[in-house]
DNA sequence: CGTTAATTTGATCGGCGTCAAGATGCGTGG
DNA sequence: CCACGCATCTTGACGCCGATCAAATTAACG
């Protein structure tokens, strides 16, 4: 069901994107380096918390950057046990397969807008600007460093090291003002790091008693000891 | 320590490498076409069992290709819990990373001969060839894919979903006259599928009792009922 | 302010890890 | 060809971490 609402049907060439700020990224946004070639449309959309944004297996006709909000990519097993592979924050690309269908389904975890360019322009534009191509490479190899380190958390690190490393990435991706605003819930942390949401809220909890971070509501989180985290994670 | 035989400084332009069949290789060999591009120099390294190839955060120098052996690419937690990412069997493509450092290190499971390109090579002849370029980015895409495929089993599966899981991957990648000969040892094994060495042997022990494979030897396996561990795999 | 989702916390259970002992296989040297 | 030594694999007993089941509390939202 595609019931997003189109906010901007194109960007102006002129009009310079101003990526939202973020600590982790790059100083030259790659989404806007093959963003802004000379044929490629990018257009703006906007979901609903929840509302799914491309399924697995479905083709993959757009790339997308999210702009507000936040989105989760996972994959199902038959019986519906899921597993979150990303968090998708403002300034992130997702959505970018090389194959021609998606392998994992986006959903927005709050209300989200996304920008998006066509796949094929992307394709076409690579086949004539080495700079697109190596964007393209590099984007997908990101990915990968993350799927790597996610992969070593997964299947080797215990419970509370597995929040821990949230914690600490998140704080990396999304701290503002000290504080940290979570967009997900305990059920969406916990298939990000393969544990169940009661385990997770347990930690955390522990971690509150500790005083190695303070709530100021669940989902808003202050980290008053980084160095203590760091040692807790393996 | 580097003391691998040079088996073979340079490959004739003129001769066709002929690439070990497997049957998950594609038609067309891409490390081949990256390889034969004018400037790109291909040699043979051998590696003996349990020899490290390259060590996680050293430069990338190289590209690789298995030719005869099987390798491990795998990241360490401080205390010694190991995760393997991938095991890579003749044919595959190994130690392309596009960042300027290797995220994992490599080891020979057995005695082991690969084929190497300089990375330095590759990324000039991409910057002048569209078909290399778009060889470098599906090749990281299909490593990409891999690694969400086992975050999912890694997250979510059992231990006997996972043995399954393993089983059906080598099946698929090594079976040969109805035979599959694993070159890896059981704790590889666990470290691959995020287990103890105990539990992947009680699981195959326990798979062998039920006739759906059968040993000839530890590591000489027969799958006798495919649809039956499928239906194992969640 | 009522309704429902999200989160926390407690009690109990079980799958897999840990520890240990034996069995099997394989390479090496006599 | 056989004996030995070592690595690998199997199997058993037991324990613990995290899952499950359940209920109370808090937060979000119309």
């Amino acid at each position: 069901m595609l019931t997003q609402t189109i906010t901007a049907p194109a960007v102006s060439p002129a009009k310079v994107f101003s990526a939202p700020r973020t600590q982790g990224v790059p100083a030259v946004d790659q989404f806007n380096v093959i963003a802004t070639c000379a044929g490629v449309i990018a257009s703006e959309f906007s979901y609903r918390k929840d509302e799914e944004i491309y399924g697995e297996g479905e083709p993959s006709e757009y790339v997308y950057q999210v702009v507000r909000g936040a989105v989760r990519t996972y994959k199902l097993l038959t019986d519906g046990r899921r597993q979150i592979g990303a968090f998708h924050l403002p300034g992130d690309v997702f959505g970018l397969d090389a194959g021609s269908a998606h392998r994992l389904t986006a959903e927005a975890i709050a209300d989200t807008t996304v920008r998006l360019v066509k796949r094929r322009s992307l394709e076409a534009a690579a086949g004539s600007n080495v700079q697109v191509a190596h964007n393209l490479w590099t984007m997908t190899a990101s990915d990968l460093r993350h799927a790597e380190d996610h992969m070593l958390l997964l299947g080797r690190k215990t419970a509370m090291e597995k929040v821990a490393t949230f914690l600490l990435e998140m704080d990396r991706r999304l701290t503002r003002a000290g504080m940290m605003a979570l967009p997900m819930c305990r059920r969406d942390i916990g298939d990000y790091l393969g544990l169940t949401l009661e385990t997770v809220s347990r930690a955390l909890s522990q971690l509150s008693d500790q005083g190695i971070l303070a709530f100021s509501s669940a989902r808003q989180i202050v980290l008053r000891n980084r160095q203590r985290l760091a040692d807790m994670d393996a």
